[in-house]
DNA sequence: TAGATTGTTAATCGATTAACAATC
DNA sequence: TAGATTGTTAATCGATTAACAATC
């Protein structure tokens, strides 16, 4: 049973966290928590949990709180876990490597069948077993395998003709680490930005500006 | 002139995309923009893009707009990219030494003094010309050279004691990449995130759940 | 049953949008 | 001067918090 549709964005935001500290939990053999301790491991309010949870049917019991385990696999079951997407990665540098160790380290739902380079020095390389592609032969693998998200490592410099390339083979999901802001000029597409440079100038600003 | 100190933390989140737009802007040698052009580009409207600049100030000129170098120096003083911090950073595996690169790259107001591991084949190594130090020689290099921030590449298993060993140190301020969560059990210390699985889930979420 | 804690409704708070006088 | 665009105030919208009846 879900409610759904009327998830916010802030609330979608917190679904990871929420999941993580979940997990945790289950790791140390909790199996029920309410919303005070869990507004606790969360800092947020447990006033504002119980809001968040009930936009998806609530799964909690009165007077008892809720199944770690339930609803840890409910929270994994909105944030769709469970699907498998065919992914590609374009750039294998140390940025790019890290991503795809974590991405190969467990069963993830993105998982990648094709990584991608420029460097003659990286192609042919393996990263846990999968053997870095000239960038050349982009074209010929997607139109063979069809991968339905993008993971973009490549510098700066080269991320618009990336995705240019990319969304012209039909490509319409995109995680992107490249500092380039793509969606801004297609609505028709997911991209979910994760600029390292973003948080390094927050950082910057709440050093700066703290209270002491 | 700075109005601060009633800066919101939507506001500040937006922050870096301002300056990197204008960052691009300034490289194609655009030196004005008025609120609605800047709109387009960022994505918001041009009255969010008016109410957030007003609030350090307002460098914009009526009938004319804001001068793109000027807007770009002042966005970047509030960000404190002029500050020189010292720096050391946890974990030199490919994700460390990602970010290692990234900071040493350019002229960063995070300045990397020293690098830490605990794997024997990654100790002695040079990155930009730092040598990864042992983690033992971390209490004596701290005592030393009194770093300010600390950068979190460590794996998620590590990331407890590595961060009670830095706050035992004395370090406040931290960048975090371990999907380990420190800034809930201590309230005089700085984190930014930067949890890579918490974006993974969030893309997940969003392609499972987009209307098609 | 009594105590605990949920799910939900109402109240508050804050952020975004709209509108417009000021002015370059 | 006329046109453009700001900075700011007021109106709207949405998210968080508080409160409490329902109920395990």
């Amino acid at each position: 049973m879900n409610k759904q549709g009327n998830i916010s964005m802030p609330v979608i935001r917190r679904l990871p966290k929420y999941y993580r500290t979940l997990s945790e939990l289950l790791q140390n053999d909790i199996t029920r928590i309410s919303s005070k301790e869990l507004s606790i491991r969360l800092g947020l309010t447990a006033s504002q949990i119980r809001q968040d949870l009930s936009c998806f049917g609530g799964f909690g019991q009165q007077g008892y709180g809720y199944k770690v385990s339930q609803l840890k696999q409910e929270i994994g079951n909105i944030l769709g876990m469970n699907f498998k997407y065919k992914t590609i990665l374009l750039g294998a540098g140390n940025l790019g490597k890290a991503v795809a160790m974590y991405m190969l380290s467990k069963d993830r739902s993105l998982s990648i069948c094709g990584i991608f380079d420029k460097d003659p020095n990286i192609i042919g390389k393996d990263i846990n077993n999968i053997t870095v592609s000239n960038i050349d032969e982009l074209e010929n693998f997607c139109n063979i395998n069809k991968p339905e998200v993008a993971i973009i490592c490549v510098p700066k410099s080269n991320a618009a003709p990336t995705f240019d390339r990319l969304y012209a083979l039909g490509i319409k999901n995109y995680w992107n680490f490249s500092n380039y802001d793509f969606n801004v000029m297609h609505d028709d597409v997911i991209v979910e930005n994760t600029h390292i440079s973003d948080s390094f100038m927050t950082l910057c600003y709440l050093i700066s500006n703290q209270k002491n």
